[in-house]
DNA sequence: CGACAGATAGTCT
DNA sequence: GACTATCTGTCGC
């Protein structure tokens, strides 16, 4: 097509390996992030960087809504095959976002926790869905799992879209990763009652980065193998 | 900065 | 009836 232009767009428009969505949640986690969150919108495509995930996997974790292969009609979302997207209603008010991942029937979903906008345009967007905020900080627009839902506009009218396909309302593409970022992982916030997992170090998030949603310097480490 | 209370409704016991 | 994978405003230092 036009070839006289030099393709930047290399990196956008692509999938993510099937991997990513076949392996347990643990596995996945850290691979989701650096990779892209699409949000397609009637005001036009919104574009961010994943920067901070969290593990929910397995009937025997405490933490997540589907301990003891609990299935209901919130949790049926957990158990579909990866790919497919979880979304609930969090505290009346909030909705949080999930990557399914794993065999169907087998519970396991990864949390989006934090998102970074690619493009000031994409800012532009996500904080007129936001609505107004206090000035301040511009990462506050999206560094938790409840305001990246209020800012791309997630609700549970998207639980259940396919993320692993490109012609839906909310999709992932491949994004530049985590190549040259240091990884650093630590337990996962707010789930006290998650017993012995509440300590599983299996938050992830990219070092440094502005959008990450808090930082907790007694028991997050930097991860050393990849 | 940190700590804390309140909002608010779906979900499960 | 109790709890919740959260956020915001307010109060105090």
């Amino acid at each position: 097509m036009n070839s006289n232009k030099k393709d930047t767009s290399q990196l956008y428009g692509r999938p993510l390996p099937p991997s990513i969505y076949t392996a347990t949640a643990l596995e996945a986690a850290p691979k989701l992030l650096g990779q892209t969150l699409v949000r397609c919108t009637e005001d036009g495509d919104i574009r961010c960087k994943i920067v901070e995930t969290e593990s929910y996997g397995g009937k025997e974790d405490k933490g997540s809504h589907a301990f003891g292969a609990r299935r209901t009609a919130r949790t049926e979302m957990m158990f579909q095959a990866g790919g497919a997207c979880y979304v609930y209603l969090i505290y009346g008010m909030y909705h949080c976002v999930n990557v399914v991942t794993g065999d169907e029937d087998d519970p396991h979903a990864v949390l989006i926790r934090a998102v970074e906008p690619l493009t000031a345009r994409d800012a532009e967007l996500m904080q007129l869905y936001r609505g107004k905020l206090p000035a301040g900080k511009a990462a506050n627009l999206s560094n938790g799992p409840g305001k990246l839902c209020r800012a791309l506009r997630i609700d549970k009218s998207l639980n259940g879209c396919q993320l692993n396909r490109m012609d839906g309302p909310l999709y992932l593409e491949l994004g530049a990763g985590t190549s040259g970022l240091s990884i650093v992982q630590g337990p996962r916030i707010n789930i006290p009652y998650a017993e012995e997992y509440a300590a599983k170090p299996w938050r992830f998030y990219i070092q440094e980065n502005p959008y990450v949603s808090v930082i907790d310097k007694k028991n997050d480490y930097r991860r050393t193998s990849k």
